[in-house]
DNA sequence: GCATTTGTGGCTT
DNA sequence: AAGCCACAAATGC
């Protein structure tokens, strides 16, 4: 199984990931081009249709290191595309507390897959691993309209 | 209203 | 096992 790192230009940004051949095992949200190969892969499409408006459900993905994760990957999904969940919320659905559900999803190896950008602080935007640019214009995308 | 403190639980090393 | 953290509610000012 060979990793394979491919780049893909959004409307919104540059980004990469790691397909292996079968599922996604890494996601990375950069901020300037990659210049990278683009590949032709469940990832990809999945890619392209969350950027034209119309998100498809998730291509593979790699498990998650703990169960956790996972729980906390099927909490996330149930957020409908446009809207917006505070890590209250997600840490009260998962019997948790709010605190945890930050470092959980900072460690998010998958961002944007798992829409950890559609999770946000209730004092404000809350925090974001790959730059709080990308979750601004992630959410901007994803509230505003789907005329880029 | 803003700054600090504290309860809290899973993650990383 | 210890420290870290992308929170939130409760105080203190």
């Amino acid at each position: 199984m060979q990793d394979e790192v491919f780049s893909y230009a959004s409307p919104l940004g540059e980004l990469s990931y790691v397909w292996d051949g079968k599922v996604c095992s890494g996601i990375q949200l950069l901020e300037a081009p990659a210049g990278g190969s683009v590949g032709n892969d469940p990832v990809r499409a999945w890619l392209d249709a969350y950027f034209s408006g119309a998100p498809l459900p998730l291509p593979p993905i790699a498990i998650p290191r703990s169960s956790f994760q996972a729980s906390m990957r099927e909490a996330l999904l149930a957020i409908p595309f446009g809207e917006t969940r505070t890590y209250g919320e997600i840490a009260a659905s998962l019997c948790t507390a709010p605190r945890a559900m930050g470092q959980a999803l900072g460690a998010n190896p998958l961002p944007l897959l798992i829409p950890c950008h559609r999770v946000v602080a209730v004092t404000g935007i809350g925090g974001f691993s790959c730059g709080l640019d990308w979750k601004r214009r992630l959410l901007g995308f994803e509230s505003g309209g789907t005329d880029f």
